[in-house]
DNA sequence: GGTGATAGTGAAGTACCATCACGGTATGGA
DNA sequence: TCCATACCGTGATGGTACTTCACTATCACC
């Protein structure tokens, strides 16, 4: 009872749910195989799709990277003829990032193989137990985001009190 | 009702599965924030206090990473002093890699932790959701990992008819 | 003992991300 | 009106994570 690196552990939910993310990547990486598109530039298009034409800067935000990122995903977007850069109509400095119409209608396409998808899973799940299901994922979802919430202020903290 | 960019859509369960995976993603890489440890070597470490030393091609098999790339995550935890390469005893072109002590020590704790964390955000779920959800979660993966790899299956079968 | 697979690595290239420095623009006073 | 300051995007630079291709050293087998 030293190592016992061959005593696998019991596979647990979080091992289920994180199974679940990597199988959902996995798919979506091997669809856009073959085209220009990344996870990272789909996120992009996906995050136009939603809010409509955007300043970099409200993208670099919306997405947490950092606007010097955003450029770059951006040129490759628009060398692909997936986005448009436009001025903006009252700010010289600022761009707008708009889809272009087959980046659009492509998107629009996701948002309903997404919404598809989604149902399919659920129709898996026992009616009888549908609803505790959705509960429960509801639940742990609020939990972890509170948990990572207060593990990052706190960190936020300790950096504010230590450092500079 | 051409656009409708600002019509959000709903929240679906897929959407929370994978805010979940997000949430947990960005809680560990927090954690090792300042240490030289990232995502992709946490994984080698990961794998290697599951299966126990191992060569860098069976790592790679594994990880469903090339070789290559394993030389590469290797060089870095063995800069670090979280694994060491040893001549495999009977095949001279192999190495074994092995966590050392304090490496397996760290992951031993992880493993706690992680096993603890799984615990607590099943414990957020109501007594009498818990059993539905639960199989909730395995058959939504179950379905999953069912629907990616027929899709994987079927490209492969593609490109072996159509190219070369 | 030669032949073909196998283990690992150098070289080169792509994607994604960060920080820092800088130029152009907007904005809110003095 | 003019200036300080804050803000938008991007060039330069660098690190990590991945790939394929070419090459060496070794193994395994006949």
């Amino acid at each position: 009872m030293k190592y016992h690196h061959g005593m696998d552990a019991p596979v647990t939910i979080l091992d289920r749910l994180l199974e679940i993310s990597d199988l959902f990547q996995r798919d979506l990486a091997r669809e856009f195989a073959g085209t220009s598109l990344t996870p990272a530039r789909t996120r992009v298009l996906w995050d136009l799709v939603h809010t409509g034409p955007s300043t970099q800067h409200a993208l670099a935000t919306r997405l947490e990277v950092s606007p010097r990122n955003v450029t770059g995903l951006v040129d490759a977007l628009e060398a692909s003829g997936y986005v448009r850069r436009e001025p903006h109509p009252d700010d010289r400095r600022a761009v707008l990032v708009t889809l272009t119409p087959s980046a659009a209608e492509l998107m629009h396409e996701m948002q309903r193989d997404h919404a598809e998808l989604s149902d399919a899973l659920l129709g898996v799940v026992a009616p009888a137990d549908r609803d505790a299901f959705l509960r429960g994922v509801g639940a742990v979802a609020d939990r972890l985001r509170d948990l990572v919430e207060t593990a990052e202020a706190g960190r936020a903290a300790a950096r504010a009190g230590v450092e500079r």
